[in-house]
DNA sequence: GGGTATTTGTCCGTATGTATG
DNA sequence: TCATACATACGGACAAATACC
């Protein structure tokens, strides 16, 4: 029958109402069957009427039984020829690989332990939460709150040469979810969108994702040939004219007046992922394409390489045409990134704390960056050739060994060092006959760059 | 010269420094000039030599200028050709049209000042921000920290019969971001979704930005009216089983079960928003779907409702199926929850605040709904009727009147009582012949509910 | 067929342990 | 620590439906 333990802490009614619930499901208590009446089963399993009527009551509001007044209860008929009776109760954890420990981590998009202002940080969240309980209590605008965007168009004018007005801003949870916006945007505009060759994989599959057609675009030394885009049927380009992804070349200003033109004349969009315009080691940083076409740029920028990765807010300033688009569908729909994120953010910018965290940061890269550079060109000469520089968080190495780019790795891991995996970088097959290889230096420290590049020097060469 | 205001709340060191940056940034103070030496800038300003001093170092340490021992301190030749000279500035400010003053406020969503333990969240992030310096430096898995996946997955086990791994459990920024994901899976499946009629305007909205179409499905009082749905192609729905949006509607178990059986049936998916399971005002929450086809349901749950709006901390949980796809995706993803968000709901969750706070807050939620009940009935008597009782943040009433849901708002607005206006719940044409208004409880408070209904007839009767 | 006894769901007040502030 | 409030569990009172004579 029903078995009840008082000693369980799981309340008396809830058992009896367990149990009834799996006899009905089981098939053992049949459709239309009458229940016992709560006086019945109350003095059967010696517990209180209510008790029972408790049990009943649960199983009514979900259905399982029909209550018909001064007569009883009855089960309620069941479709149940399909649902598997009993699942086994699966196991909490999957079984994670122990990975080899790591020494000195080059993995890309980390940043250095003294990197971020932890304790600011803190008092600033504090204050958010002391004084914005009502805010924090409610949806938020979809674009983002008014003075975190009023703060990051002030700065994007400023250093960037963005032209645009506040409408035009939006805070996004990452560069990923910008994408995923962009898609949104461009899908009446075109089904076919261009992107550089080799270029960001991430980008490549939110495109695919949203059932984008792909036209890869090949590089040349000045950037991308604008050449190949008049020939396609794409009506929108992503490209990262600041510092192109995975090379670090720069697009030449007279390459970007031709991408500007080629948008006009076509009515097309670009994409200007400009992820990592602060980190520039040589010049001060280029001007964005925004500003020489700011009603056919989408304009991409995150806060993740420069601050903290892990606090997930990007930006992104649309044509006016486009933010009219969105603002259509604001008022539906909440914003992704936390109050709690948005207003110390606002806050961090406003007082000018991000300012001189963006330069005492780019001093320490700027200092990595060379110490690399100097002890990859001292260990291994011409065995290797280094793109990317002057700019990043990244260098691309070519290793003229015979070898492949997954041993290298692989060996690396074994010693200590971990190297990331550029997982599809290139679209069509890597033409380099040689392995190329990708060195984050954000997230190690300064000390730490020799005594890894003497390893990989070891490990490498030895193998050979 | 310089101007300092020593009532400003921010430092004087910290103004000192602004404005010298300015200056150095502007041009004013040329590359190579010396500066005053801080005695005689001191003196000048009648501050302190560590004020300037203070100044100086911060200018030092981000570059703007050189020291030399023993002799001064000089500007550094800086880049500056792009830095813009002088930005027209454009308004900054969307002007804004100055809506009426709310004083009672029936938005859905909001919750109420009393509703969230602040010190708490405060203690819990900066234990995160002092412990977790590391974590925060570094993008995380696509999926969620572990650790709040698996106090997530206990929770839905306990509380809402959910059978799966940790594996198969995703944290989202959100209930949208949940339906982009669930849409992103469902592209290779199906190219209709269904969804509810009268439903979810968020829900419509995503599926068919993604390309989908729609298929709407009526409602009878049982729940979704699952015989439509094996006449449609649709391979995929979109439900509110537990407390359907926005009639309050409970799915019984029988459709719950015919609604397995079809998705069985015809190789097809179950998207179960359990949007707002926590809140059941008269019995114990009605346990989920998922419980009853794993395989076949894409559960999404969300802490908005229940805990903080704008936290932005969503979850799903994947059947195994289509986990391992976005396995796959996920190493090159990265999780859209900031880690400082993660970390603490994770200790919320696992020191046991969380129950606490839901029995809490679910007491306070159940007098505010009976008193609203009870204040409507009381002062429209049988001019309205109310539907989806019992659970949830809303009511929906049907004010039988010869008037327009419109204008019903608009005169509640007038008399300082704001009232959400429902954006396209119905797809079709809205049924009834009365209108109907959708009063959320969260956000005001108990003791504000019955001068507002009392104002809320003397408007609405008054007009007639 | 009508009256009565019984069964039944429903509602009420109350005792106890526990969580909350 | 103590007062308060709530969930749980209990028994009794009531009225409607049903069964039986």
């Amino acid at each position: 029958m029903f078995l009840l333990n008082a000693k369980d802490k799981t309340p008396l009614y809830r058992q009896l109402y367990q149990q009834l619930r799996h006899k009905i499901l089981n098939g053992e208590l049949s459709s239309q069957t009458k229940l016992l009446s709560s006086r019945k089963l109350s003095q059967e399993l010696r517990i209180s009427r209510n008790t029972v009527d408790m049990a009943y009551q649960q199983l009514l509001s979900e259905g399982y039984i029909l209550g018909k007044p001064r007569s009883g209860y009855y089960v309620e008929t069941l479709h149940n020829t399909i649902i598997p009776t009993f699942m086994e109760s699966t196991q909490l954890e999957s079984p994670s690989e122990v990975p080899d420990p790591i020494k000195y981590n080059f993995k890309y998009g980390k940043l250095s332990p003294h990197a971020f202002p932890f304790s600011q940080w803190q008092r600033l969240t504090n204050e958010c939460l002391r004084n914005y309980q009502e805010q924090l209590l409610d949806y938020h605008s979809f674009m983002g709150e008014l003075g975190l965007r009023k703060e990051i168009l002030k700065y994007l004018r400023d250093y960037r040469d963005i032209k645009c007005t506040v409408d035009q801003v939006l805070i996004t949870s990452g560069t990923e979810h910008c994408l995923s916006l962009a898609c949104e945007l461009l899908k009446s505009v075109t089904s076919t969108i261009a992107i550089e060759e080799p270029g960001y994989a991430g980008a490549h599959f939110a495109f695919k994702n949203h059932g984008f057609c792909i036209q890869p675009i090949t590089i040349s030394h000045h950037g991308l040939n604008v050449k190949e885009l008049h020939t396609s049927a794409a009506k929108a380009v992503y490209v990262t004219p600041s510092h192109q992804f995975p090379t670090g070349r720069i697009m030449s200003i007279t390459r970007r007046l031709r991408l500007a033109e080629w948008a006009y004349e076509h009515n097309a969009f670009i994409i200007e992922d400009d992820y990592s315009s602060h980190l520039r080691y040589d010049v001060k940083p280029i001007s964005s394409l925004q500003g020489l076409a700011p009603d056919k740029v989408i304009y991409i920028g995150s806060f993740s390489k420069i601050l903290l990765p892990s606090l997930r807010v990007a930006y992104m300033v649309l044509p006016k045409e486009l933010a009219q688009i969105i603002h259509k569908t604001a008022e539906s729909r909440a914003c992704a990134v936390p109050f709690m994120i948005q207003k110390p953010l606002e806050l961090f910018l406003q007082e000018g704390h991000f300012e001189s965290h963006v330069r005492k940061t780019l001093r320490h890269l700027k200092k990595k960056h060379e110490t690399l550079i100097y002890e990859l060109q001292e260990n291994f000469g011409d065995t290797i050739s280094i793109t990317g520089m002057n700019a990043g968080l990244h260098l691309l190495l070519q290793v003229k060994l015979p070898v492949s780019a997954e041993d290298l790795i692989a060996w690396a891991a074994k010693a200590g060092v971990y190297i990331p995996i550029k997982n599809r970088i290139w679209i069509d097959s890597e033409p380099s006959p040689y392995p190329s290889i990708l060195l984050g230096f954000g997230g190690i420290a300064l000390e730490d760059i020799p005594p890894a590049i003497r390893i990989l020097r070891e490990v490498w060469l030895d193998h050979i």
